[in-house]
RNA sequence: GGCCCCUUCGUCUAAUCGGUUAGGACACCAGCCUUUCAAGCUGGCAACAGGGGUUCGAAUCCCCUAGGGGUCACCA
């Protein structure tokens, strides 16, 4: 299938970017426009990362808008969610946000400009006959085409309607025959015969536009010059075209980016789990993580590029629309998961401390604000535990013992290392060495461990197991030696002398 | 149902104009490393939806079938 190079002359564009002044470059404008009925999920977050991407590869502006026509569903709330999101995930915008809501003037004026040109006309047909003029159709199983009815009204017509007081909706008129031809850079040239094409509703008879005539207008007046959004509005784009066409504009070019499904293939909903970038968010991945993961969802740099790692400036780099696939994706936590960890193992350590200490804090092991040695403390224990999370919030898990001093005893771990012969004299003569140690640190506590193990005859496992279970509960974990420098001498010692104790007095003999 | 889009390992994907042992990543399995768990390293398992053409040669071009998705609102 032909593809559309339309890049080409942008990069060029790029390349003389120091001397954009002295001439005039095609300029690259592209607009996110969510609307505000709901969080913003994966699918949208997705969509509007291509463009930025996109946008800030050709150098070119990035529009924000919120397309609010829809006054019933549309809250203010998930306006400012959405703004979040996007901030959070590091997605910025040169203008906006514009709301539609805002804009009415513009849509009542092109929609009358319309009718007076006879290129639109207002329709009186009540919505019963219109529902009974579907449901017919669709038992004789075809499609419904609005016949009509209103097309060619007389002066006088109207007139008599409107004094019965008829409410009545504007609809373009559209061609009954011919194609409309989609430019699209995914997908080529889509072709779409007019004739299943009916006379759709541009303004409804509450005076507000429709989405499709809404959203073409902005489009058109903002100087768009890519509709870069998802595929479910493939459909809809001859519509919108031939609005632009009545109205005597030039089309923007359409990149529609293939959708994202859950694991069944079905269209993403609640029920598949996290899906917003709120809940991403609250579930503990970093936005550097999803932004990453989301990029790969639908593109990869192509032949040669086989890494799978990349900054939101490298994505900038080599991102191109020609290498987005048609095809559409199927969101796999296991994967973000691994990014996710990848980026936490990775992460500046300030940042990761910041971008974690909410989830220290949900689990009660820290209260802000952090003292300077506490929170010197905490970042300690992230560096010792960043390799073994997939999540901030699995960190925090992860990390209790080291803020706490009551704990379980893990039960495999109970069965496999306390219940060892000798395990609790092991341990009292273990904390009895650190207790007279010359200093706590992780050399001299290892050569502590090396000579004892060899002084009793038994393998340093012997030692080391039942010694990280009664320090942390658990069997898995940091280097045991790096943990007891964190926890220090005393915290260390109480807890081997507990746990001996424990053995002695709570386990069963075996 | 009409119209439109899509179809490579379980998942995300790669494969300049038709010629590859069909590549990578995640997951999974095995080994190495190792005080545990991770991480890391090495190896393994695993795909061109099906059927017809065109061609010396097809994952790649054409047609058909099947499956999935979208859309057909006075929702966006």
């Amino acid at each position: 299938m032909h593809r559309f190079s339309f890049l080409g002359p942008l990069k060029g564009a790029l390349f003389l970017k120091e001397m954009r002044c002295y001439f005039i470059m095609p300029t690259v404008r592209v607009r996110f426009a969510p609307s505000p009925t709901g969080e913003l999920h994966i699918g949208g977050a997705r969509t509007a990362l291509f463009n930025y991407l996109f946008a800030s590869a050709a150098g070119g502006e990035f529009v924000l808008r919120i397309d609010d026509t829809d006054l019933e569903r549309s809250r203010s709330d998930y306006i400012d969610k959405l703004i979040s999101s996007m901030h959070w995930l590091g997605l910025t915008w040169d203008e906006g946000p514009v709301y539609q809501s805002k804009r009415l003037g513009h849509y009542t004026e092109a929609a009358e400009r319309l009718v007076k040109e006879k290129k639109a006309y207002h329709c009186y047909c009540s919505t019963e006959t219109l529902t009974e003029g579907r449901s017919e159709a669709k038992k004789e199983n075809r499609a419904y085409l609005y016949p009509g009815t209103c097309r060619d009204l007389t002066e006088d017509q109207e007139e008599s309607y409107r004094s019965e007081g008829r409410s009545s909706v504007i609809r373009l008129h559209t061609p009954d025959e011919g194609t409309t031809v989609v430019k699209d850079i995914i997908r080529g040239e889509v072709d779409f015969e007019n004739k299943y094409i009916d006379d759709l509703i541009i303004i409804k008879s509450n005076g507000l536009p429709t989405y499709n005539f809404a959203s073409m207008i902005d489009d058109l007046q903002m100087g768009i010059t890519h509709v870069i959004r998802a595929e479910e509005h493939l459909s809809n784009t001859p519509r919108q075209q031939l609005c632009a066409e009545a109205l005597g504009y030039d089309l923007p070019i359409f990149a529609h980016v293939p959708m994202i499904l859950a694991p069944d293939r079905s269209k993403l909903s609640k029920r598949h789990g996290a899906t917003s970038v709120e809940e991403f968010y609250s579930e503990g991945y970093l936005p550097e993580a999803l932004v990453n993961y989301m990029a790969l969802l639908g593109w990869s740099p192509g032949a040669g590029g086989e890494e799978e790692i990349f900054t939101l400036d490298e994505m900038v780099n080599r991102f191109d629309l020609n290498k987005v696939t048609k095809t559409a994706a199927v969101y796999d936590v296991t994967k973000l998961g691994w990014m996710n960890s990848h980026y936490i193992r990775t992460y500046n350590l300030n940042k990761l401390t910041e971008a974690a200490l909410p989830f220290f804090e949900k689990k009660g092991l820290v209260q802000s604000p952090l003292k300077e040695q506490d929170y010197d403390y905490l970042e300690q224990v992230i560096a010792a535990v960043r390799e073994r999370a997939k999540t901030l919030a699995e960190l925090a898990d992860i990390s209790d013992y080291f803020f706490l001093d009551s704990f379980d005893y893990e039960e495999k771990g109970m069965k496999k290392h306390f219940q060892k012969e000798n395990a609790a004299s092991y341990i009292r003569k273990a904390a009895k060495l650190l207790q007279s140690l010359e200093t706590h640190d992780k050399e001299a506590i290892e050569a502590l461990y090396r000579s004892l193990s060899e002084e009793l005859g038994i393998s340093m496992g012997r030692l080391i197991h039942p010694t990280r279970m009664a320090i942390t509960g658990r069997t898995a974990g940091p280097g045991l030696f790096e943990i007891m420098v964190l926890l220090g001498r005393r915290k260390t010692v109480e807890r081997l002398e507990k746990a001996a104790t424990y053995i002695e007095n709570e386990l069963p003999e075996q």
